[in-house]
DNA sequence: GCGTAAAATGGACATGTATCCGTTTAAAAG
DNA sequence: CTTTTAAACGGATACATGTCCATTTTACGC
């Protein structure tokens, strides 16, 4: 686990000790969860299944776990800790080029693109299955996404790459509104746009933010 | 109900006969059910609670509403007949001004952010209560904002207000993409920004496309 | 090692959604 | 008015999520 600032923000909390056998059966559970929802799909698995097959009883399950929706965001952010690896490095890489901060802002609205489109079962369980939604908006991988693009806007501000009255919150929390799972959904599986249409988009709502 | 066309939509599709009872149970049952979710909120009030206090029997409110998601749609439903009126006649009075159609096109999402505010709960609840997602998009109410923005900016298109090559669907669906019912529920309620805050990003955002 | 407090465990249980199916009723034809 | 049949009815039931709590296990100070 990473416990580094990025942009102003601790990327991870740190954590209290978990005694070995929790530790152990949370890793047992997390593994079982991602072996029956890639054999039967996440809505054709039930916790009754994840316990059994963790081998441990309903109440362990949800002692580590407290919704369906929490499991699915914990498995979310151990793919998006790998995926928060290479994107740090290309922007590092970005930064070594001095590429212009929407530049790099574009490119990663298209990585989270991507992610977004290979994760879309797990994410709309997650935002599913929590009761509140402020536990999604509210995890570390959605925060993530969102204080990175916020940030980049804000550097992007400071640089005069875009107008400085701009309320760089706003506009990121717009820029990734289509990226909210059942929205996502809805433009790649309902309504068909391709990966590469909308990667377009974005990047053509970025290029106008410049021209304001 | 209205059957009328608009911009080359039927709004209302033709409906097959229903007996009487059946017609009188299924208004029994939206009335019971706007009461109950008025008095305890959408989620205060269950399934058996409404076929109770609708007086019927719990097949006979599944048999009408093949779910609590089905129900909170066609009250949506009512709820945005009388919306689409006072719509149809801002819009067709800001016709007879020649308005542009891109500033049409503004009003018509600052209307439908108020909406939107008015009816969270029962929005919500009703994309968080279908099985399908499709169930929610496909859905009149749905419907008929997505063929109303992507007519208006066609007009646009057409007028020359905005780029010809510019793709109305794809464009449409990503400004109405902060108004599906969690996104919304973000930014008003989690990320609190006011619907003042919302309307004028949106605003900027249609301006922005005629400057591409 | 040993005792003890705190944490973890697991299965029975509560609650809510949605289905099944035997019974009843509406309404159209003779 | 009677017959007929498709539709409507309603409550018992299935199924999933999430809670409770009596019992077991761990870790730590002695």
């Amino acid at each position: 686990m990473r416990d580094e600032l990025w942009l102003g923000l601790r990327v991870v909390p740190l954590e209290k000790a978990e005694r070995a056998d929790a530790a152990a059966n949370r890793k047992r559970i997390l593994r079982a969860a991602e072996r029956l929802f890639a054999e039967r799909g996440v809505d054709g698995v039930n916790m009754v299944d994840i316990a059994r097959a963790a081998r441990v009883g309903q109440g362990t399950l949800y002692r580590r776990f407290p919704s369906k929706g929490a499991l699915c965001l914990a498995l979310l952010d151990e793919q998006m800790r790998a995926f928060q690896n290479t994107v740090l490095d290309t922007l590092n890489a970005m930064a070594q080029d001095n590429a212009p901060w929407l530049e790099r802002l574009q490119w990663f609205l298209d990585a989270l693109i991507r992610f977004n489109a290979m994760h879309i079962p797990l994410l709309r369980a997650a935002q599913h299955g929590v009761e509140r939604p402020e536990q999604f908006t509210n995890s570390a991988p959605f925060s993530w996404e969102r204080m990175t693009v916020i940030g980049l806007l804000r550097e992007a501000m400071r640089r005069g790459e875009i107008s400085p009255s701009c309320d760089a919150r706003l506009i990121g929390d717009l820029l990734l509104a289509p990226m909210h799972p059942e929205v996502f959904y809805f433009l790649h599986y309902t309504s068909g746009y391709t990966l590469e249409q909308l990667s377009a988009a974005l990047r053509a709502s970025v290029s106008a933010l410049s021209r304001a």
